[in-house]
DNA sequence: CTTGTGTGGTTGCATCATAAAACCATGTGC
DNA sequence: GCACATGGTTTTATGATGCAACCACACAAG
């Protein structure tokens, strides 16, 4: 097979979300989704993408369980494309690679909009890691570990 | 042209940050990267992935500042693949992504492994998104505004 | 009822990216 | 110098992407 490498049964969770969203477009889609974009025309004129790069993302995602067709919402005859809680979900990974564009783009003058907390109007705080006690933990400070409960036996 | 519709000239952060890791396999070589590994030959057998595109791959991240060629280091006088502090960066995106996958995978059985705190090596809570203020933000609670500093004036 | 228009797609190609395998250029051990 | 490992490049086949054209349906006007 020369397939684009599925990695649906792979162990680690990281390729196990690329293989739902690690796409070009999905995570684009998302975010549209996230801002309130519900309608076939909406993202594809907003994301200015294919028509048919469009209809097999959205048939993925709502096979993946991160969109749902809802039948309507204001009376027109046509279905809506809305979030799972599987798909709002993937709000922190959108902030997290927005973050990184910000410290580290090269051309960071492009960037014309902020992410700021709605009460205040103020810029967020960058992504934090904690451990369980609350201590701020960088990569150096983790490890990963086999998961416990894993049932050795045969059968 | 039918390319494969380059983001960078987008002002979106999140489409900015896809122009150079938003494929299959980026990610997962800077997860190696992250573990660790700097060889070509290591990250090819630990991947599994085609030599040619990983070769394509290493060259793309060093040319984004995420990966360095360094001389050597053990004395054999191949090169090694290093990241760089931009690529340390991605370090949250590759946790957001894993904790995604460990909330709403379908079989989280699957998932072997688990992201602990070294000094406990007990498990990281989730990433949080915090306002200046320390309040704990979800998705509802914030909101885009346009970048301040924007010069208006036309030269 | 027929015509027109907008929405929401599907179908055909042309082109690009990806994958596997073969090949090659160097370095390294002996 | 010879065999072998390392680190790639080339070749070729196939899947994915993109654009444009086409189609089906809803809805409204004439």
């Amino acid at each position: 097979m020369v397939k684009r490498t599925s990695f649906e049964g792979d162990s680690c969770p990281i390729a196990r979300s690329l293989e739902a969203i690690g796409d070009w477009w999905s995570l684009l889609i998302i975010r549209e989704a996230l801002f309130g974009l519900r309608r076939f025309g909406e993202f594809q004129s907003k994301l200015g993408m294919a028509k048919n790069i469009l209809a097999v993302r959205l048939r993925a995602l709502v096979d993946h369980g991160i969109l749902t067709t809802a039948p309507a919402s204001d009376g027109s005859a046509y279905q809506e494309y809305v979030l799972t809680p599987k798909g709002r979900g993937i709000f922190p990974i959108l902030v997290a690679l927005r973050q990184w564009s910000e410290e580290f783009d090269d051309r960071p003058a492009e960037i014309t909009t902020i992410l700021v907390d709605r009460a205040k109007g103020r810029p967020v705080k960058k992504l934090e890691l904690r451990a369980e006690d609350g201590r701020l933990l960088s990569q150096a400070d983790t490890t990963l570990k086999p998961r416990p409960g894993r049932r050795p036996r045969s059968a």
